[in-house]
DNA sequence: AACGTATTACGACCTATGTCTGAGTCAGCC
DNA sequence: GGCTGACTCAGACATAGGTCGTAATACGTT
């Protein structure tokens, strides 16, 4: 009988260039196309020697549709494929029992060997070299009450006699946590540190992937 | 002579897809794979037929290659290739000048059709009925080329010294023309103008699944 | 050629930002 | 009580940021 990979991504593009690929690692397989997680677990129905899924559809949670999968079919493999390319995210996967990560920014043949390692049994994830950056969320994590009030108000653009005047203290006293906010941020001007509360801000789900 | 059509995407598998459907509808033409904005900037030496520009790269944080592209060549037609779904960034990208916009999650038909619209001239967009206007956009678009140089590198959290050396300017002329800008955006600090180019430059395909 | 306008460029000048030193209060903790 | 960490503030200081006036260049108009 003839394999069958199930492709779950919702971009049709992005599914056909996959296919490609798969094709050419289990080049008699079936190929099946699933544009939503709930396709994808249809699918998974019938037996399949394999399962790509992407992290970003209309209807998924991130990872909890890999958590779903690895606990209703352990046998099956699953390829993660994702836009993300944070480390954090690849040892998440790894964690939840997922086989290999496939960033999207993968060539051809980065993804071949990925996919070949997993039709051998084998696991593959992202070269990370060891020692990832210093976190920017563990970081300003670390910044206190105050701190953290006074970088939302740098953010918003104010200076610092606006924010002293807002928060009802001393302009000396805004410098101060502003200096120390610079310290642990490990920036060295207002515009670095405002930028990053607001990367950060918008990164939430990477913080919040694995709590749900 | 052939045509040349360059499409501008980090995602290798992503520039295969695109490029078999550019293949349908310019069957003769010769593909130019950039995956960078400085390889598609090189590409643009040469006289191309049409410009395939994915807005989140490496060294592109976004519509600002447009704004660039646009200015120097504007005779070749730029198709964005984004992950957003947003109608702003719908609009905000004709503003700019784009010929089309096809999200990733296009499907091939849909792509042809984009492709084959703008082969004829036309321009092609989602349908999505409402209009969204954006006074911040035709602010930004109003910037010259040498004010836009260095909002992105006050968005980088540069000091104005160290934007003076990259571009190879004094620090006096590098503050006049943060003068200008702040005029023309309508705001009164460094932090504020770095955090509406970042807003209005965002293309965040990696981190949208935010919360269960 | 003469003109207006937009762009780029620069220096002088004042203000905002950020650092450093030092110090006071308050709360929790061993 | 002694210790620590968070929050508060002030004065002095150095530097970065921002405004203003001014000028050279470029480009299209008349």
């Amino acid at each position: 009988m003839t394999e069958r990979i199930i492709i779950a991504d919702d971009h049709p593009l992005f599914r056909a260039a996959l296919g490609h690929a798969v094709a050419s690692v289990w080049p008699d397989a079936t190929v099946i196309e699933a544009s939503s997680a709930g396709e994808a677990r249809a699918a998974l129905a019938e037996p399949a020697e394999c399962l790509l899924l992407d992290l970003h559809m209309e209807d998924s949670n991130g990872l909890s549709v890999l958590m779903d999968v690895r606990q209703d079919y352990p046998a099956v493999p699953v390829v993660i494929v994702s836009a993300s390319e944070e480390p954090r995210v690849y040892s998440a996967a790894a964690q939840l029992g997922a086989a290999a990560f496939i960033p999207k920014s993968a060539s051809l043949p980065v993804l071949r060997e990925a996919l070949q390692a997993v039709r051998e049994g084998d696991n593959w994830f992202p070269d990370t070299g060891d020692e990832v950056e210093d976190d920017d969320l563990a970081r300003i994590s670390s910044l206190t009450p105050a701190q953290r009030r006074i970088l939302e108000h740098m953010r918003a653009g104010l200076l610092n006699k606006q924010i002293a005047y807002e928060l009802s203290i001393s302009e000396a006293t805004v410098k101060a946590h502003i200096t120390a906010i610079f310290r642990k941020l490990n920036v060295i001007s207002r515009t670095q540190a405002a930028m990053l509360a607001a990367k950060l801000d918008v990164d939430q789900p990477a913080a919040d992937s694995t709590t749900s």
